[in-house]
RNA sequence: GCGCCCGUAGCUCAGGUGGAUAGAGCAACAGCCUUCUAAGCUGUGGGCCGCAGGUUCGAGUCCUGCCGGGCGCACCA
């Protein structure tokens, strides 16, 4: 609708320019977009503001001149007004609305859905999670922001990856080991009770392991426990020796930690289509991170100094030079993640995207610098940022202290509160803004949470349906239906939201924010909520009855692709 | 001290990539169920868009400075 206005106005441009109208020395950018107050018409331009400088004539007269020479071929125009400075207003006719409805029934679940994204090769890379601990609610926001990102750009046509990067070459997956072989220790009786409980180490969203391996150090969760009593109980395990059952723990621990946090994640409807270790960046006989280094050494963007190798970032904007390689010989953590991103685009990918917590934002520009040593756009690493979440209950902030009995892992919460509730409270909010999550409130099944509000829409359209097939209501087929009939301004202003679908989605997606959604949702549900109230679906007018049944499968259809964009369920009955 | 993000209604926040008279939910108050789901609807009040300049036909949106809040500034991961 909105291009096709757009094709209308170039070309009435193109015919003033033809006949001498206006000179148009260099074509105008047309942008059509829907005004904020009614009465403005369905669309507007600003057009002839930003040409009347060049033309040396007003705005409303260059606008009177566009308006003249357009062709309103199809008659979809009702009037077209010139306002205020210059802006030109158009108004559609009804009618030329309806094939919106058509188009949904025929599209179905594709509605929406373009091609926009042109097939371009795209990995998102999220959540990342140590394998130390179980996912918190911090990880929650990150694989929520993720995945309905990545079903966002994969419904606009992008070709996506979700990628989860795994943890397991430095010392946070020694402590996990030493830690889950203290358990067991404890466990068998070889060493005293258990230190008094230290509170759980909960990590934040993106990780920071500190210091070395110390008792201080280690995991002390039950889920440790929980790994150590199941190698117990495994006879071949016990017969091991001293070392073997070390090893034993730690790479035996990392797989059941791994296995933990994706049993939550497939629960949380997140799959990843690769998990990616670090370790494979240390493989012998191929080397990727010295191979990385080796290849900025080529290019001369290494130096020494202090006995320590750096890289020139600040040759692409990074404020200091940053260490690969520390003066007792080990490797820095940014050289394995330039290695790691340099892999990513070898395995292909145009575009990258991390998602990271957003106390790692002062990280970005050395990794950029990095992907342009190494001979990409700095574009084509795209960072999002996803802030913290405050866990609430009723107002109050809930400690993460499991020892208080409180609730802090992902798996906690959506015992509690439910995956839908969870994901969808995660995408209220641009992700890069902070986040109160207060359980009682996300859990409370009332108005004060969107949610159920946007869900319980589409449950009441599957009861009317229900409904209307219980009284025998045959829908016969479209094209026998005259849409006409719905003329009420309730059921026009949800169809034209319904026709803002497709582009909405396309913002969400160039953008990277999903969030737009979850307001377009509540938006959308709540125009239907107030149509419903006032008239009804099904009455005693079998014409008009069917033209609104259509109305509101269409409505029941973008919610449902809206959802599952989300990756929220759409109940048909609450 | 330097860098990044934020500051919009009592609260929590939206405001494509500058457009016309500033948006929603919650909270508050007053109403609506013999009729397709009341997890719903209707109405009312509520604003110096942190402050001060600048850019232009036009600024919540862009630029500069200041104030206030968050985060980050390792040869950690």
């Amino acid at each position: 609708m909105k291009q096709s206005l757009t094709d209308i106005i170039i070309s009435a441009i193109g015919a003033a320019k033809a006949s001498g109208a206006l000179k148009v020395e260099k074509a105008p950018v047309v942008l059509v977009e829907v005004p904020r107050e009614q009465g403005r018409g369905d669309f507007a331009t600003t057009v002839a503001l930003s040409m009347a400088k060049p033309e040396g004539k007003s705005p409303r007269d260059v606008a009177e001149v566009i308006k003249a020479n357009i062709k309103d071929e199809e008659g979809v125009f009702d009037r077209i007004e010139i306002a205020g400075p210059g802006f030109l207003n158009f108004f559609l006719k009804p009618s030329a609305w309806m094939g919106v409805i058509r188009d949904i029934d025929e599209r179905g679940a594709c509605f929406g859905a373009s091609k926009v994204g042109g097939g371009k090769r795209m990995q998102v890379e999220f959540v990342s999670a140590n394998p130390t601990g179980p996912l918190h609610i911090g990880h929650g926001r990150g694989a929520a922001v993720g995945d309905s990102l990545c079903r966002i750009l994969k419904f606009t046509g992008f070709d996506i990856q979700r990628e989860f990067y795994i943890n397991d070459f430095g010392s946070q997956v020694e402590n996990l080991g030493a830690s889950v072989f203290m358990a067991l220790q404890r466990l068998t009786g070889e060493i005293g009770p258990a230190l008094e409980p230290v509170e759980a180490v909960v990590e934040t969203a993106g990780e920071s392991d500190e210091e070395a391996p110390d008792t201080a150090n280690l995991y002390m969760g039950e889920y440790i426990n929980d790994i150590a009593r199941a190698f117990m109980a495994d006879p071949a395990f016990m017969a091991l020796d001293e070392e073997q059952k070390k090893a034993y723990c730690r790479e035996e621990g990392i797989r059941r930690m791994l296995g933990l946090i994706s049993d939550t994640l497939e629960r949380f409807k997140v799959h990843f289509d690769n998990w990616y270790s670090e370790r494979t960046l240390y493989a012998e006989g191929s080397n990727l991170v010295e191979a990385a280094i080796n290849e900025l050494e080529e290019k001369g963007l290494v130096f020494m100094e202090g006995d320590a190798k750096w890289l020139r970032t600040t040759q692409f904007g990074d404020d200091k030079d940053r260490v690969l390689i520390r003066s007792n010989g080990q490797n820095t953590y940014f050289a394995s993640d330039i290695a790691y991103h340099r892999e990513k685009f070898q395995r292909g990918f145009e575009e990258v995207i991390d998602i990271w917590g957003a106390d790692h934002h002062g990280y970005i520009p050395r990794m950029k610098a990095a992907v342009q040593a190494l001979g990409h756009d700095p574009e084509d690493l795209q960072v999002l940022l996803v802030q913290l979440v405050n866990l609430m209950r009723e107002g109050q902030p809930v400690k993460m202290s499991k020892r208080a009995g409180t609730f802090v892992t992902l798996d906690e919460v959506m015992d509690e509160v439910g995956s839908d509730a969870c994901r969808f409270t995660f995408l209220l909010r641009r992700a890069d803004s902070h986040l109160d999550f207060d359980l009682e409130l996300v859990k409370r099944q009332t108005s004060e949470n969107p949610v159920y509000y946007v869900q319980y829409a589409h449950a009441r359209l599957c009861s009317v349906f229900r409904q209307a097939t219980e009284k025998g209501v045959v829908l016969p087929p479209i094209s026998d239906v005259d849409l006409g009939l719905l003329t009420l301004p309730e059921e026009l202003t949800i169809i034209k939201k319904l026709s803002a679908f497709p582009e909405l989605v396309e913002g969400a997606s160039l953008s990277l924010e999903p969030h737009r959604l979850t307001y377009y949702l509540q938006d959308l549900a709540g125009e239907l909520h107030a149509y419903y109230f006032k008239h009804r679906i099904v009455g005693d007018d079998p014409a008009l009855s069917h033209a609104r049944l259509y109305l509101v499968k269409a409505v029941r259809q973008v919610v449902a692709t809206a959802l599952t964009l989300l990756g929220v369920t759409a109940p048909e009955v609450m």
